[in-house]
DNA sequence: ATTAGTAATGCAATACTATTGCATTAATAA
DNA sequence: TTATTAATGCAATAGTATTGCATTACTAAT
């Protein structure tokens, strides 16, 4: 997908959930889009900057928390970074895997992964949350 | 498992490994078994503190990593906080169940919970890292 | 249009998490 | 005993994130 459509499908989503598309909004949301790899709120801040838009730190963070909350942006908690979600709208559960050496993100779902988190889950009486983004450390295929 | 036997099997592995135990090391390691939920670097440096015992926050990192290198300890990044490993000689992925509400941790492994990471990874030309840990937000029995 | 209410952002202090380089001390081996 | 290595101390610094309150922008009701 290119990324004008990823743009264009986050803009229709934030609509259609009648939450406020504002500048700022707009322009994290296209770093975000850029950046291949996984992304800290600083180094937004950085980018952001240098585009000569100077927005506070905490801005920043309460903007991601946004997109997240919209489930159009991840989490990378083993990074402490931030990256789009490759499939906003799937509703199986995403996972992340991130090469540990060059911070790639592969994205997949479970149902591609021949995963069934779900029925396992119940075997320990827990209860998976739905849409949560399970992290898995691996080594890309040009970095192995 | 006994917390006593916990101890002693870390003890074990750590000798065998020809590892040196020093006294900060047992020290915060018991202070890991006794922690019910993942704890963090800070919070042991507290508790080391009530014990008397004043540890630089750098060697209280120190020592946890010594931890995680002996597969000991994980670390569950989605906390920032530290675990004793439930079992740490189970060669399989490790898997931890994060309560999002409790912070509690259960346990397991891929093949307890039957999925086959490797073979998932393999369909996207990516590679698992052997020992790894993969942590899954879920909400506990007693949080349901 | 005016006003009231709500949402977004700014500000800057603070909290929390983690690492670093170098000095010192302790343990171990030659 | 000395040389070497490992562990710890020290304290500065870097990196990540949150908070409370002020201000600004937006929206809806009158």
């Amino acid at each position: 997908m290119k990324n004008i459509e990823k743009k264009n499908k986050a803009i229709q989503i934030c609509l259609e959930s009648k939450e406020t598309l504002t500048p700022n909004r707009i322009t994290i949301l296209e770093l975000l889009i850029d950046s291949e790899t996984p992304i800290s709120a600083y180094d937004l801040s950085t980018k952001l900057k240098n585009k000569g838009k100077n927005l506070n730190i905490s801005t920043i963070y309460r903007v991601i928390d946004f997109w997240i909350k919209l489930k159009i942006v991840h989490k990378i908690s083993y990074l402490n970074k931030f990256v789009l979600c490759s499939n906003p709208e799937e509703i199986h559960t995403h996972i992340t895997n991130i090469c540990t050496k060059c911070s790639k993100v592969i994205e997949t779902c479970n149902e591609k992964m021949e995963l069934n988190l779900n029925k396992s889950s119940q075997k320990l009486g827990i209860l998976l949350r739905p849409d949560i983004n399970v992290e898995i450390p691996v080594l890309c295929n040009n970095c192995q």
